[in-house]
Order: structure tokens, then sequence, then C-alpha cells
RNA sequence: GCCCUCGUAGUUCAACGGAUAGAACAUAGGUUUUCUAAACCUAGAAUAGAGGUUCGAUUCCUCUCGAGGGCACCA
């Protein structure tokens, strides 16, 4: 509809302007000022140097004369307005949402814009040997989202679950277990992390042992580091599975370890890289204005950008893609600036192919979370805290017995991505328990609880022996009819801008939207003959949470 | 020191350079013989400060103050 409208105003404006203005069609925020509205007169100011208000009227008087706002039968408009400082509102004809409404499948709101296309997306992307903690969490809910919105918009999707298995930090793990076995890995982490900043022979070990668990010639500590790996998949593996995620691909850093390096090496003699202090391959941000990096340590070992590089071409090799997004928090955005600078000299093609997302960080009022000195909040202990709140609330709710563990499960993971998401993706959550995960009001719950009372009254209808019908229609439709139709304009607004909130805010304002309607209106009601079409909408409102619910990774529930 | 983010009701968050700056929580009040009250309806309450660009600035530019992150061998 968006799409339509912008050609129409195109169309009219022809006349006024020799190169096509930038102007926009937007659902605005006040149902007052139409369905849709444009600034294009406003736009227009500039060029053609003329009142705003006169050219808004001019515009709208070519719009009716083309469209009509008359009697028309098939008329788009039934009203077009100029208001304020001079935009034009559209005010679409009833016909219009209704015929949308009888549309309505299961595919509702799917789009085509990436049709064919071919996305890696890595996210989530835990260290092994370390905690699952939130900041984890918040990772695999933006990366998860942005996935189902891209495989809605017709993608092709791969996730991929980049791990460190390897590197200075393994080694600080298992240097801490070999020091006390009775630790846990994330336990042995912050010990061997902490030593290592703190006591010089202790660094000195690790850097040893660093070595040999790349080398893999020491059976004790191949033992460990095996034992370790196991552990920490299995544990993961339980944790994506109960968080809705299915990677396509595991890559370990030791999988692009060796490739990164000899990235590097060639590149090197091509010049790209410089020797820096102490036999270390550096890059030379400055150039570009950017920092220094290291890519080849003084040991003669890949670094972490050494080895991104080869992911790079790692991931190219599994999956020819025409687009690779990577998801990690925005303490990495300086270093992706630099790194993929770097890839754009040694292999330009990927590096083009390439989108680094920064979201904010997760952080616990009295500062930042570090794994580093143990202070965590880890996934699981978040999630078991939700879902003994949900467990407390659903008590007294006569639900079944055997129903109860999916449910307390489904909404505790529904509440924490709801929390995660509902804001734009840049900006830091200040994680306090109470606040951040709402059951109330703007929350994941609330959008369940709508779904779940549509369910109840499609339910009863079904037994009453009512069924959808459009036969009878309402004189005048409601603001439930307009939201539902926006749905597939708000997919791609999110997909576009990778923003899943703005989806979250549609669903928010459109559960809002039928829980007023819910109250004001008896849908399944054999006197009334407008029951039919309530039932219609209601199914119509119901696939749509649906649909949108699942791009945000939440599940709906028949009852709770 | 240099480079990035950011600063909006008491709190947590919204607002392609556009209309009267929206929600939710909290606060105060109201709604259930009717399909799930995790709901609905009402009310009060905010752009850190100073300049500038613009027909129009929460949004862009400069400065001040404040918060966070990053700056050579961690990921």
């Amino acid at each position: 509809m968006k799409e339509k409208i912008k050609k129409i105003i195109e169309k009219s404006i022809k006349g006024f302007a020799k190169e096509m203005p930038d102007f926009s069609v937007e659902i605005p925020g006040d149902k007052n000022y139409g369905d849709y509205s444009t600034n294009v007169a406003l736009v227009l100011v500039k060029r053609i140097n003329k009142n705003p208000i006169e050219t808004a009227n001019l515009i709208k008087e070519k719009v009716e004369k083309s469209f009509g706002t008359a009697q028309d039968e098939n008329k788009l408009f039934s009203k077009i307005e100029v208001a304020g400082p001079g935009f034009i509102n559209f005010f679409i004809a009833d016909k219009f949402f209704i015929d949308n409404l009888k549309k309505i499948d299961d595919n509702f709101g799917k789009r085509n814009e990436l049709k064919n296309k071919k996305i890696i997306i890595d996210y989530t992307n835990a260290n092994l040997f370390k905690e699952f903690h939130i900041g984890h969490l918040m990772n695999n809910a933006i990366g998860e989202s942005l996935s189902r919105t891209f495989e809605f918009m017709g993608a092709e999707v791969k996730r991929v679950c980049y791990q460190s298995d390897i590197g200075l930090n393994v080694a600080k793990a298992v240097w801490g277990k070999m020091q006390n076995r009775t630790q846990n890995w994330g336990q042995a982490y912050a010990f061997g992390a902490g030593k290592y900043e703190t006591d010089e022979m202790a660094k000195k070990e690790i850097i040893e042992l660093n070595k040999k668990i790349y080398e893999r010639n020491d059976k004790e500590i191949n033992k460990l580091y095996d034992e370790g790996k196991k552990e920490s998949l299995k544990h993961f593996d339980e944790l994506y599975k109960k968080l809705g995620t299915k990677f396509d691909y595991l890559i370990f850093e030791s999988h692009v370890a060796t490739p990164g390096k000899k990235i590097v090496e060639q590149s090197f003699k091509k010049g790209i890289f410089e020797k820096g202090n102490n036999g270390t391959i550096i890059f030379k941000g400055e150039e570009h204005g950017l920092h220094t990096r290291v890519f080849i340590n003084s040991e003669g070992l890949p670094t972490y950008e050494a080895k991104d590089l080869g992911l790079a071409e790692f991931k190219y090799g599994k999956y020819k893609y025409d687009s690779s997004i990577i998801i990690t928090a925005n303490e990495q955005n300086e270093y992706f600036k630099v790194m993929l600078c770097a890839m754009e000299q040694t292999n330009p093609d990927l590096a083009k192919k390439t989108k680094h997302i920064g979201h904010g960080m997760l952080r616990l009022p009295e500062g930042k979370m570090s794994s580093r000195t143990g202070k965590v909040i880890t996934g699981e202990s978040l999630i078991e805290k939700v879902e003994k709140l949900v467990a407390e609330k659903i008590k007294d709710r006569g639900l079944l017995e055997k129903d109860k563990k999916g449910i307390i499960e489904k909404v505790a993971i529904g509440a924490i991505r709801y929390s995660i998401l509902k804001q734009s993706i840049g900006s830091d959550i200040v994680y306090n328990f109470d606040k951040s995960i709402s059951f109330e009001g703007d929350s994941g719950p609330y959008l369940q609880y709508a779904y779940t009372r549509a369910n109840s009254v499609l339910e009863k209808a079904k037994k009453e022996g009512i069924k959808s019908s459009f036969k009878k229609i309402p004189s005048e439709i409601s603001q439930l009819e307009k939201m539902i139709s926006y749905f597939s304009e708000i997919v791609l607004k999110a997909g576009e801008n990778y923003q899943p909130h703005y989806l979250v805010l549609y669903l928010t304002e459109l559960a809002g939207t039928f829980n007023s309607y819910y109250a004001k209106n008896k849908i399944v009601d054999k006197k009334n003959e407008l029951s039919p079409y309530r039932v219609a909408l209601t199914n119509a409102f119901a696939t749509v949470m649906k649909n949108g619910l699942w791009m945000l990774g939440i599940e709906t529930l028949e009852k709770m």
C-alpha cells in the first residue's frame, strides 16, 4: 500500500520538478493524520519556491482527479487532506482494508525483497571454556530475530556460531583447571585470567600452555582440553534448544587459525601488512583513519584479527553467500572497522559482502560484566529465575499439569526476548532483574496473552458453530483492521534497518488494539449478525501475531 | 591524550529533519451476572547546557558538562 501511494504521488508531481524529490510516505503516529501521510510538498518547497500548503493542495487536486475520492465504487481514498505545515494525509477507503483481510493466510506479511539471496549470519558466539552469560543471550535474541526476519523476506539464511576453542583465553581456563581440578570451567577461567595479570610466573606458563594447545603434542593437556570442549558444547547445545536456535554451522577458531595466518603471511608479501615490534605482523590502521592492530603475535600465532580473515573465506567455502552479517556487542565496533579495512585489501569481494552489527551491552548497575573477574550473570541462571516467577504466576490458573512446564518455559523465554528486542539495537540495557523482565504492559507475555485470548475466542466460535465470513461487514471499520494491514510494511522496515524493535513496537500496539477491541465488542455472539465478521477479524489478528512473534523468536501459546 | 557511542517524564525505552515529543512501569482514580483482569478506560509528568544551519531541530554542525566503550600482541 505504501509503495502504491508513493507511485501515485510520483505520477502526480511529474510536472512540478525536474528530478524526483526524495520524499517519504509514512504511517502517521496520530490517527487523525490519516492512514498514510506524505511530506512531499514540504520537500518540494526548496525546489520550486512556492508556499508548501499551496503546493500540497495542487498535488491533492491532481491525485483526486485521477484516483477519485468521489462516488466511484473502487475509489482508493475516502478522503485526502492537507494539514499542518503542508502534509498531505490520505484516508484509505474501508473496502481496501477489508479486501486485505480476506487475503490473509499463514503466509501473511511475507515479502520477496530478499528472494534468492543467500545470507550467512554469525551470532551468539559464546566461547567454549567460559560462561554463557546474559550478553550472549542478548546476542542470540538479536541474531535469531534478524535471521528469521530475513527468512520472512525471502532469503535463504544459514546460521553460524563461531566459537573460540583456542587462543589465550582457552589457555587461561585450562591452566586454571590444572591448578585446581575441582572448580568448574567458568571459575577456572576467572582464576587463570586473574593470575595472568598479577602473576608473572603464571603468565609465562599460560603463554607456554597456549602454544602447546595449538601444537597438540602433550597427551595430558589434550585430554583436559578435549574434556572441557565436550562439556561446553553439550551445555550450549541444551541452551540453544531451549532458545529455539538451530545453527547450520558450528565453526571453531581452530578451524580458521591456520588459514587466517596464511592469508596474513601472503598479504604481507604484497605489502598489505607490516612488521611490528618483536616479530609481530601488524596492520597500520592510521593510514585509513583507524588504529593499528596486531594480526600475528610475537609468538608467531594468529590473533583474533587474522582468524577473522580466515573465517570469512572459510564461511564462503561452505556457502557461497551474497551477504555475511556478523553480530557482536558494540565494544568491538572499532575492532571490526580495522579488520574489515584489512579485509578490503586481502579479499575485497568478501569484504564488500560483510557487515558488522554492534549491539548494545547488557550491563549491571555496578558496571561492566566480566567473566575475567567472575562477575557474570549466566544465561541459565536468568532463565531459571524468570521461570520461577512465571511458575508462581500461573499456579492458580487451572492449567493442566502436563502443559505447565512448556508454558513456563515459553513465557519466560518470551519475556526475556522481548525485553532485549524492545529497544533499538545499538543502545545498552542496564540490567536490573525486576525492571528488565516484566510481565505486564509492554512485555513478551502481553503479546502472548493477547494471542491466547484470541485463540480462546476462536475455539469458542468453533464450538458454537460460528464461522468466519465477510458477508456482513460493519458500517465503519475499527483501528484493528488498519493495524493488521500495516504488518508487512513493518516487516520491511525492521529488515531493512536491521532493527527488530520496530516489529516489537508494532506488535505491542497491535496487541493493545486487539485488547481494546476485545473489551468493547463481544466477538462470539449468536444474536449478532456481525459475529462471523468479528471472528474473521480475530482470526486475522491471531495470524499476524503468530507470524510476528515467530520473527522475534517468541512462541505462541494456546493457553496460559 | 586520541577515536567512537550516548544524554528525552520519577524509572526503562520510542520518535526517515516535520504536525500537539509517544509508550510501559511507578503514582492517583475507575471497569468483571458477558469469549482468560498477565486485560481495559481516565489523569498528571520529559528533550543535559550554550550557540549555529534550516520554512521547521530530540534528530545535523561547534563548544561545555556528564556516562559508557575502544586505542599493538585478549576475544
